[in-house]
RNA sequence: GUGGGUGUAGCUCAGUGGUAGAGCACUGGAUUGUGGCUCCGGUUGUCGCGGGUUCGAUCCCCGUCACUCACCCCA
């Protein structure tokens, strides 16, 4: 019997992690110069958190979490970080020593969902979170920072689309204006939207079934219902948005699926990459309820999270195999013995070095060499290693030159340094 | 959870009711110790698994599992 990963759960080998340290390298210097810092936070977290703050009736909590009893605790793998990250915060009493707090991650998240193209039961997620401030200003900053990313990573056609629920009270309001709009029409609705109607008939809206669609069309707009604060607050976000010369789309049936949203939601989308049906790359907005909800201060807060296998689809094809090493072919035993020690100075000196120690044919170890791409390559032999000599080969130039080695240290040290700089 | 597609060599894939194939990769040689290009040779398979039909099944039928795409939902 052949073990294999589990279902929806990947391996990422060597050769394909270069586009992952890509991606990660950028993500951190771009929010790293944005003022967030990095949180980590344990993989497993109270049943109860995930209930609490995704909320009851939502898919994530009523099918898609990775949750077990160990003795007497419930327990489940994180389906998202940010209820991990606001119980952190709450825990450690951050808003009592610092007003504002801005928080990211980089780690891997758990939906027990089917998989399908860009969408996997073990998946990454990169995210921010910023506490304190309640003003649409950091709204448009956030999602100016994440254009500014794709952009970096090469991601061409994205679209922008952001909307608000507005707060409690809005939400209230529109949620009955929705519902009197819809109950005389409840029979035109497909069965699953008329579910829908009890539990979340926010929902309703971003239905992809053409049926709902047509219903919908005419139905109450949320910002048509925003209290006069909430609409204050979205109206300023297009301001700022505009000031940075951001191009956006109000799109009136973005709701998501996450309870704890309040005010702004957005989200960029990309079809770079064949992403198929999973071409949302990020998804945030607006949780001014939520640190006191799960026993905090009245903090506000706004964030967003962006699975790094759909960004990784849509970033396009680049060459992140590394640079070739230096790289010993030695003949028998003795010279082995002699290619470990100089290489372990070159590495000491920084030059990536390996040594092919199988004990091969010549032939099959420059074959190697050839095969990574290797520059430079030293051969020693019986009878070079008897006269404290070893050959240099070009690989690229074919020229093979004789170099003692008490010299070969720092002769490819600076070959290798100096072909970095070129 | 529901539906569709696909399972043949390490990879990409042909193929036929009658003993299993190509390209790439790997490897040996041509060149006792010198790569790439070329030429010659070699290794690799329970044709996903189980059952049925048949003299005989990788091929046809049924079941099952895996992978994959889509729905739902989300990143």
């Amino acid at each position: 019997m052949q073990f294999r990963a589990v279902k929806g759960m990947n391996d990422i080998l060597p050769d394909a992690v270069g586009r992952w340290h890509r991606l990660e390298a950028a993500f951190r210097r771009v929010v790293e110069s944005y003022g967030f810092g990095e949180l980590r936070t344990p993989v497993v977290e109270p049943t109860e958190l995930f209930v609490r703050s995704i909320g009851e009736v939502t898919d994530v909590v009523q099918k898609e979490m990775y949750s077990f009893e160990h003795h007497k605790d419930r327990l489940t793998l994180r389906p998202e970080l940010t209820a991990s990250a606001v119980r952190a915060y709450v825990q450690h009493k951050v808003n009592s020593k610092e007003p504002v707090s801005r928080w990211y991650y980089i780690a891997p998240m758990y939906r027990a969902e089917r998989p399908q193209r860009g969408r996997y039961r073990q998946f990454y997620q990169a995210g921010c979170e910023l506490y304190g401030d309640a003003g649409p200003a950091s709204d448009a900053e956030m999602i100016d920072m994440l254009v500014s990313l794709y952009t970096e990573l090469g991601i061409p056609d994205l679209k922008v689309c952001i909307h608000s629920l507005g707060g409690p009270g809005s939400r209230a309001k529109y949620r009955e204006a929705l519902l009197e709009y819809l109950r005389p029409r409840k029979d035109e609705l497909t069965e699953l939207s008329q579910e829908r109607m009890e539990k979340n008939p926010l929902r309703i809206l971003d239905s992809k079934s053409e049926k709902d669609q047509a219903v919908v069309e005419n139905a109450p707009r949320i910002l048509d219902c925003l209290e006069e604060e909430d609409l204050a607050h979205w109206d300023e976000l297009k301001r700022h948005l505009d000031a940075l010369g951001m191009q956006y789309e109000v799109d009136p049936k973005l709701v998501r699926g996450l309870d704890y949203y309040t005010r702004t939601l957005f989200e960029i989308k990309s079809d770079a990459g064949n992403l198929g049906a999973q071409n949302t790359l990020v998804g945030g907005g607006r949780y001014d309820g939520l640190v006191k909800r799960l026993g905090g201060a009245d903090v506000p807060a706004i964030g967003f999270a962006m699975g790094l296998e759909r960004i990784l689809l849509a970033m396009p094809e680049t060459d992140d195999t590394p640079s070739p090493p230096c790289f010993f072919a030695p003949l028998g035993e003795a010279a082995i013995s002699a290619a470990l020690v100089h290489a372990k100075q070159l590495r000491l000196a920084g030059v990536r070095t390996e040594v092919d120690s199988r004990g091969n044919s010549l032939k099959s170890m420059l074959r190697r060499a050839n095969g990574l791409g290797v520059r430079h390559c030293v051969v020693i032999g019986e009878s070079e290693l008897e006269e404290g000599r070893a050959q240099l080969k070009d690989l690229a130039k074919s020229e093979t030159v004789e170099v003692k080695l008490s010299a070969l240290v720092a002769r490819l040290q600076s070959l290798m340094t100096s072909e970095d700089e070129a």
